[in-house]
DNA sequence: CTGTTAGCGCTTTCAC
DNA sequence: GTGAAAGCGCTAACAG
């Protein structure tokens, strides 16, 4: 039997698009004789549809394998149902916490994700707001990198009434949505702690002076030194770019005084763990002849044999869940608050928590 | 004077939505008194446009901020320039390296990245690939949950042609896109290290079962052995189903043998962590009565005063941008690879890397 | 060199 | 109860 060139050419590229190409409202319209917007409509469950028309379409759109393309949805509606993140490092468990809190929150009101790192890159933390803009996510949530100092590509997010919520690393000028935690009172509890346990000479390693946070883990220190008429020796707050070099360097400060602390308060956990190897390393006892307390009580603390004697926790988890939660408020009633020029700001209380070692 | 009701009601709303709305194609055109299609060229410096026009354009498109609409191209062209990535865990550093490296080189070729965390549940797994293909982005990336075996969700995305490629935790019927490393070589070279260190008594506490990871290690293992003429001993192959108390139970295993080991390679470094903490509760001098040896050779075992002594290195972030760049591949030449039934599939070789205390 | 037109898939108003 | 038509913003084939 001779085949006819027509079918030589055309059907099998026919079949592969049949089975390829999705079904769209307008094939089932085509089938079913009616038109593309009573389709629509009975896809939606319209009340003025009828019964056999419904569920006929309904039925096909099942056999056809239909689904809405979400695009031409995002599109004339002008909604992405994507938030977008912007973190500076996921690999600082904190962090890694956090969008899992943000995440679920978002999954749970059938938003998504759109995920990018800043590296503590002020830069490409502007290019990822960007591409995040260019992708008309409905929301953005930053945590800023370490030394952000110029929050103008941010208001360029209002013109295209996408909202920004703060959190943990938050700008300065408190105009702004945001959730943090606020670290003054667990640092004024761990210095108390160390002060109970007999400790005169407490030292605080900090962070960039550019953070907010640094400012508050001075504010905690300072007050709780005040409180119990210690006299603040600032031979013993040194600071550290986040860095193991910084860290090292700091420690290096603190070990060379010639009344070096018996305590040290430090930023965060990592700077804990760069502080404590170096102090090993120095022959130090840890938690002997050198107690650290430090900041974020992040579960890998948990594993070290001579661990902190106790974290400043900062509920990242909650801290992304408060933002998410935050975010969703101003997606749904964005418009009228707007109006009133409110902003929804969230601090949580940081607390020390005790490690078993 | 009187304000005409018109001002009232209209004006500051016009005003904002005037400040507002960014500016389109049309928008230009009107203002130039030309054709959208015009403008629309201009800005891609189409060679037909006359010079002066096209600056015109550039001119005006500056002045308002053009910035195009995304979601109208993406929506037209099909394309969103946004891969997914599912992952089962952020908080595993290794994970979170492996996103890295995915995400840079997304960015470097102007993709971006929606994220989701399976949280190893097969279902949300499942869920997020769904709405992942609602996203419709172009293609996916995705390290399985732990216990997935249903993979039917996966082709269908092929519907959509969005190309998969696995990574790490790939699938067991190798007909697919991946890249993975092969653990093989570095379970191996560890046997070999624990024997030349003089250990004859060498327990394996491996993985789940479904994971290919696991049988990879179990061969490495028994290789090694062979080679050296070491009789295999079966208790002394213990598994974990990755949780603390898994692997806890699985250490109660090993140490109530009459002939206990004197070495142990665990299945990462997650598990490392938990084991070494139990023999520490148990009062085993670490590295001494017991040493470990551990998988993944993540940052954090080089925080622990008694780390593994080595751990076999998987080249995350190096997994994570070949899976980005396989998926660039498959984006731009897909379909000429389609036709051939090629897969693209990378395995990286493991190598033990000793750690420093 | 530039304009006209059609269309991507969907929602929605208006009209019958 | 259903259809026709407009439109979201942009691209591209076709026509001058």
């Amino acid at each position: 039997m001779q085949q006819c060139s027509y079918c030589v050419n055309f059907t099998p590229a026919f079949q592969i698009i049949a089975m390829t190409k999705p079904a769209t409202l307008k094939e089932i319209a085509r089938r079913l004789n009616v038109s593309v917007s009573t389709v629509s409509r009975a896809l939606h469950d319209h009340p003025s549809i009828g019964l056999r028309t419904r569920t006929q379409v309904h039925q096909l759109a099942q056999e056809l394998n239909y689904e809405p393309n979400k695009t031409a949805i995002f599109f004339k509606q002008g909604k992405t149902f994507t938030i977008g993140v912007i973190l500076p490092n996921l690999s600082e468990e904190f962090f890694s916490m956090a969008i899992t809190g943000i995440e679920q929150t978002a999954l749970k009101h059938s938003y998504n994700v759109l995920m990018g790192q800043s590296h503590d890159l002020p830069e490409l933390e502007k290019r990822i707001t960007a591409t995040m803009k260019d992708h008309r996510v409905d929301g953005l949530i930053i945590s800023l990198a370490k030394d952000s100092k110029d929050f103008e590509h941010f208001n360029q997010l209002d013109k295209y009434n996408i909202p920004v919520v703060f959190f943990d690393r938050i700008p300065p000028q408190k105009t702004a949505h945001y959730v943090s935690c606020n670290l003054r009172p667990g640092i004024s509890q761990a210095v108390q702690f160390l002060i109970k346990k007999g400790h005169k000479r407490i030292a605080l390693i900090n962070g960039p002076s550019s953070l907010l946070a640094t400012k508050e883990r001075m504010e905690g220190y300072t007050a709780a030194l005040h409180a119990k008429k210690i006299k603040i020796d600032m031979g013993l707050v040194v600071s550290t770019d986040l860095s193991t070099g910084g860290t090292e360097d700091a420690m290096k400060q603190l070990l060379a005084l010639k009344n070096p602390p018996t305590a040290i308060i430090t930023f965060n956990d990592y700077v804990a763990l760069d502080a404590i190897r170096y102090a090993r390393r120095h022959n130090k006892k840890i938690n002997q002849d050198l107690s650290f307390v430090s900041c974020a009580n992040l579960p890998i603390t948990h594993y070290l044999d001579t661990p902190p004697l106790a974290s400043v926790e900062q509920f990242p988890r909650e801290q992304g869940e408060k933002a998410m939660e935050i975010m969703l408020q101003l997606l749904t009633r964005g418009e009228e608050l707007k109006q009133k020029g409110q902003f929804f700001q969230t601090e949580l209380e940081s607390r020390l928590e005790l490690i078993e070692p």
